[in-house]
DNA sequence: TTAGCGGGTTCAAGCTGGAA
DNA sequence: TTCCAGCTTGAACCCGCTAA
């Protein structure tokens, strides 16, 4: 408790909340929001409140996921591409301001902020004729990175494969789909059926932001929301989750079961003498430890 | 009075690109 | 190749409210 900062009292810091944090806090202090100082063998909320001082929890790493910078930069060039677009076509910036103020517009506009329908927009970005021309050498997926700071800087676009009058073969695209676009104005639509996911089985709700000020200060991006959205559909298998109960958004009952394999389990395990090997005496644990039961799952005892 | 919990703030951990 | 700064996410935990 000593290093809490809770009951620091004589050492008066510049800034009170400041203080060390256990690097881990265990799964009673975890649960109920209260200060760990990883005491041995129970820390001093366990200690309190008579409770096994345990850490069977499962952990997920933390900071950026795989790939981030990659699709960072995609973000970035991609829109300083409609920049050097809207530029260097004049009126083409009216003419998609005047669609987007159609019925189809603004169906449009609340298509991009459906996160189940961007992974569809992206690729669809990805794989249109202005990308391919702006990003000659993408692949696809990786677009950004083969040309990174080159539409911005300008400087490296030959160096990179980039035609030097980038914007004269673009404006010959753009001008052509311009020209299309405003032909079937009254016809164009994103057709619904265009964008006609099938249900996915991801039936988890969506993560909850543990930081809502990120969130927002994130939100004019939603870059993040992409790569949040692949990893949260790495875990399309759970079908019941137990942050109610104050675990991380995306840990299931599976993880739960499976915290067997988590070295810190066993060592906990070994420390305190407890024998939760078995499925059933990690269910059993953990409802004691909360105080409820966890439903229906193909472990009941 | 105390436990439980939601929301917000703060800090630690990990990825990445660039410099040395 | 190593180190470091910048950035993001995950997690700890403070604060205040509510219910028992």
């Amino acid at each position: 408790m000593s290093d809490t900062g809770a009951d620091a009292g004589s050492e008066a810091p510049v800034n009170p909340r400041k203080r060390k944090k256990a690097s881990r806090a265990c799964d009673y202090c975890h649960v109920n929001h209260q200060p760990c100082d990883n005491g041995k063998p129970r820390c001093g909320v366990c200690e309190k409140h008579n409770k096994d001082c345990l850490y069977l929890r499962p952990t997920k790493r933390r900071g950026p996921q795989k790939g981030y910078r990659t699709a960072l930069n995609t973000y970035k060039e991609s829109a300083a591409a409609w920049g050097a677009v809207l530029g260097a076509i004049p009126g083409l910036d009216a003419l998609i301001e005047g669609h987007l103020r159609t019925d189809s517009g603004r169906a449009l506009l609340k298509t991009i902020k459906d996160a189940s329908q961007q992974d569809t927009l992206i690729s669809r970005w990805q794989q249109s004729t202005v990308f391919k021309t702006f990003f000659p050498n993408s692949s696809g997926g990786e677009a950004g990175s083969t040309v990174a700071g080159s539409v911005a800087g300008g400087e490296d676009a030959e160096e990179e494969g980039l035609p030097m009058d980038i914007f004269s073969s673009t404006s010959h695209v753009l001008s052509k789909l311009a020209s299309q676009q405003q032909q079937q104005q009254h016809r164009f639509s994103p057709a619904p059926p265009a964008f006609d996911f099938s249900p996915t089985q991801n039936h988890m709700a969506p993560p909850k932001q543990a930081n809502k000020q990120h969130q927002l200060a994130r939100e004019p991006t939603s870059l993040s929301d992409i790569v949040a959205k692949d990893a949260a559909r790495s875990t399309s298998h759970a079908f019941q989750t137990l942050a109610p109960l104050g675990f991380a958004p995306n840990e299931t009952i599976a993880d739960f079961y499976d915290m067997g394999s988590n070295p810190e389990t066993n060592l906990s395990n070994n420390d305190y003498g407890l024998d939760l090997g078995t499925d059933a005496d990690q269910r059993v644990y953990y409802e004691l430890l909360m105080g409820r039961s966890f439903g229906d799952s193909p472990h009941q005892p």
